[in-house]
DNA sequence: TGTACATCAGTGAACGCGCGTTCACTGATGTAC
DNA sequence: TGTACATCAGTGAACGCGCGTTCACTGATGTAC
């Protein structure tokens, strides 16, 4: 999809000296806001920024090195982003169990709700250069510790089997509730079973089965 | 990522008269060959298939009213091939459960050898025109009713409760195997467990737990 | 057996597009004296 | 209190790129007579 440009661009005023930062967050609010209204990863043009800032092509780059840096750092808050909604959902009870169907939903609700920030965290071609790697791996991590810690609670709580590897349980549950994230995001015309019962059961019976697993 | 040219792309003799659909062909495979060599189908350009087939832009579209209706032929293949190598695999065990873990792991090992087919295929972006949907919506159909079949010869045996929905079944395990899949493709680096044994312990996990649900 | 002709299978050049990025510049604003 | 000046926060125009697609054409090939 190409983006339409505007005929005339309202124009922002010029900020005031010291205040060059300020651009900074527009710039940043302007992107994320234009990947949840077009839906479209490539209609984040550079052009596609600045025209809805308000200010010319090059003024991006009195910020930002070059485009990967701005893309970056949108996603960067979108991952700080799913984390904080799933650590709060996951507080909403004591029970580890239910805690982690809370978290499995907020997840999924998350991807809905932020389809196309998804699709950048989670589906797209992993980066060429090793510096996007590595940002990526690490906020990956981030996130990911949090599942994992909570994978532990539920073999603490005897939810789970004491043997069990919390890391490797945590991937599968990871899978489970990415699976239905992106089938939910790249599918939404399929006849899906309701979404919060399908997490609900899938990670119910998950539970379940690797408790009594062999 | 731009595709490259060749600086002197070698030519293909012009076909004898009444052999002009031999080119289609040509087309098909060649735009499947650079979806694999370069991984992403972003360089699968009208250009790059002309260069890669040895003759002119123009000459594709006699045979495809555009770029579109390309891509769908190639990703139908693939629906195809998928669906083939899935049958195939399940068949190699009399066992339903057995034969949903090889049904399972053919999935996974298709996506792994077909990055980017899986990904067009799965976790694009759900197209714009209607025609696109309808084409999307039959073929995962097809492709899915076989699922749908096997986890009912499960019913059957007993391995899953009488009462289960076949139907509800097949997506739980859809979205299982695929949330393995497309994290292989989207986070090679992650530090996978051994994949085989990942799929069959989540399926057997799942199984298991919707065996004994409530 | 020869030749005019229709047709098939393409070619070559160009269209307008949006893209990321660079470069030389400008004009308002604060500050030093 | 006034003014020269450095600096900050941008602008305007252009670069070369690859893209999908269109259009007028051409040259080999088979066929009808």
């Amino acid at each position: 999809m190409r983006a339409r440009r505007l005929a005339t661009p309202p124009r922002r005023p010029r900020a005031r000296r010291g205040e060059g930062e300020l651009l900074r967050g527009q710039i940043l609010a302007a992107a994320e806001r234009l990947l949840m209204e077009t839906g479209d990863e490539e209609a984040v043009s550079i052009r596609a920024v600045a025209d809805a800032v308000g200010v010319t092509p090059p003024a991006i780059y009195l910020h930002f090195a070059d485009k990967r840096e701005l893309i970056l750092e949108v996603c960067a808050a979108s991952f700080a982003e799913l984390d904080r909604v799933s650590e709060e959902a996951a507080a909403g009870s004591s029970d580890p169990v239910e805690s982690l169907r809370l978290r499995g939903r907020a997840y999924v609700q998350f991807g809905i709700d932020h389809p196309e920030q998804y699709r950048v965290l989670f589906m797209r071609r992993p980066a060429a250069t090793p510096d996007d790697f590595d940002a990526d791996r690490v906020r990956t991590a981030a996130c990911f510790d949090h599942l994992v810690d909570a994978v532990r609670a539920c073999i603490s709580a005897g939810a789970l089997p004491k043997g069990a590897d919390p890391f490797v349980v945590a991937v599968e549950l990871w899978a489970l509730v990415h699976g239905i994230t992106s089938l939910l995001i790249s599918k939404p015309d399929f006849p899906w079973p309701a979404r919060d019962a399908l997490v609900d059961d899938l990670l119910d019976a998950c539970v379940r089965g690797l408790a009594t697993g062999t």
